[in-house]
DNA sequence: TTTCTGAGTGTTACATTTACACAATGCAAA
DNA sequence: TTTGCATTGTGTAAATGTAACACTCAGAAA
């Protein structure tokens, strides 16, 4: 992992924005990791590592997320590419950034060896991170924002089956708008990209709700015939 | 210009897909450069090199687009950043491409230098680029198409005084698509980002049009209170 | 049985989008 | 100077989509 910086030549890094969605906290969270070692030793980063010669960027990034947070089999996305001259203290580094959209499960599954030094934290409680990691988390935020409006990503940061009124608070605080519940579920029912499922959420103090899966294959179809998903 | 690869490092690039309407003939162009040393010599591909130590990524494609085309202060956009292991053949090169959208006025202030090496292409001509480079104007192509709906970018590629014929001809184009002529005037005059001048087109067999200029200030300044450009 | 919380549901007014055709202009050619 | 030609520039009505709005019902807990 502690791969020496030269600085000679442009070393090539990637690093990952990775989401996650508290529903109780009513919460985007992002996780970080505490560096280990300098620069910025204790300060709170996003995952990321030196590229390999002889690895792609996908598989540099994938590895970076299975090795620094356990995750495997996620929805990711170039980003952006950051490279200004100063950017890294000791020497010319370039970072492909990606960012990562997990459910629940996914974390669930986030060893305790690794939760010793991830962590997740709320979006709106982030002040400063190490490197320009601050600017690529804000890049990051401003393209999930205007991405999730018009493709159906939103989904991959909920549970596989969730209900309406879930997928309705995610957009609300990731678009920090209010939408009216009736129009809301008129909307997202009548794109016919949903399947309702025989589940409801248990373990409620009051009704239990429906739950819904997102349905891929569905949405794959229209789109090839000219549909636009849209929020 | 001609800077060596090292075989035992990643090396960083930039390319640039500089695209141009042509007016005329009805179509979109991108300029092309053709290759003068191997590998791939011969053949065209699109403007870029290596990237300097000492330079940010931006920097190195300004210089890019001048030393390789005459080009300066053009409307200029990170797209994607291709870094796969085959990519070149001559070692590990990773490439961060940009797009570029220029007015005739600049393109015809391309030295004659230049444009020995330098050819317009129009894009449904071209079937094959150097390296990777084919894959690249495909991505920049789909970017440039979904991002033309949303952000006034489109004007970019027009003279700054166009009709409004000339501008929804350039969105037939690029989205290939027919627009209602009425309803297209009125759309983007009700959007009140254009100025009206006193001008008028000159030298048509006909009645003469009026030229219209982009408005940024005011498209700013709706902008901020939450308008969307929408075509 | 009552209370509490959130689920689930329709209608109407308003705004936007679409479809559609012809007279007026100005140059060029006869 | 007249005529023909190509393209400009313009309005309305129908259809569709969006926005605003409030109450009853289910189910758990007290």
């Amino acid at each position: 992992m502690a791969n020496p910086i030269d600085r000679s030549v442009i070393n090539v890094s990637v690093d990952c924005v990775i989401f996650g969605f508290d529903e109780d906290a009513n919460d985007l969270k992002v996780l970080l990791i505490e560096r280990g070692e300098e620069p910025f030793y204790g300060q709170m980063a996003l995952p990321g590592d030196l590229m390999l010669i002889n690895e792609n960027i996908d598989q540099a990034t994938n590895r970076v997320l299975k090795d620094l947070a356990g995750l495997e089999d996620i929805y990711l996305e170039q980003l952006y590419t950051f490279g200004n001259l100063t950017r890294h203290p000791l020497g010319r580094v370039v970072t492909v950034a990606y960012y990562a959209l997990i459910k629940p499960s996914d974390s669930d599954l986030i060893p305790a060896s690794f939760a010793k030094r991830a962590e997740w934290r709320a979006i709106s409680d982030i002040r400063e991170l190490a490197f320009d990691h601050f600017k690529i988390l804000s890049t990051a935020l401003s393209r999930l924002k205007s991405k999730i409006r018009y493709q159906p990503i939103g989904f991959n940061l909920l549970p596989e089956k969730f209900t309406l009124t879930q997928l309705q608070k995610l957009y609300e605080i990731i678009l920090d708008e209010d939408f009216d519940k009736r129009n809301f579920r008129k909307k997202i029912l009548k794109m016919d990209i949903l399947i309702e499922t025989e589940d409801y959420q248990r373990g409620v103090p009051h009704r239990a709700p429906r739950l819904y899966k997102f349905d891929m294959e569905k949405y794959e179809e229209l789109s090839t015939l000219g549909f636009n998903y849209s929020i």
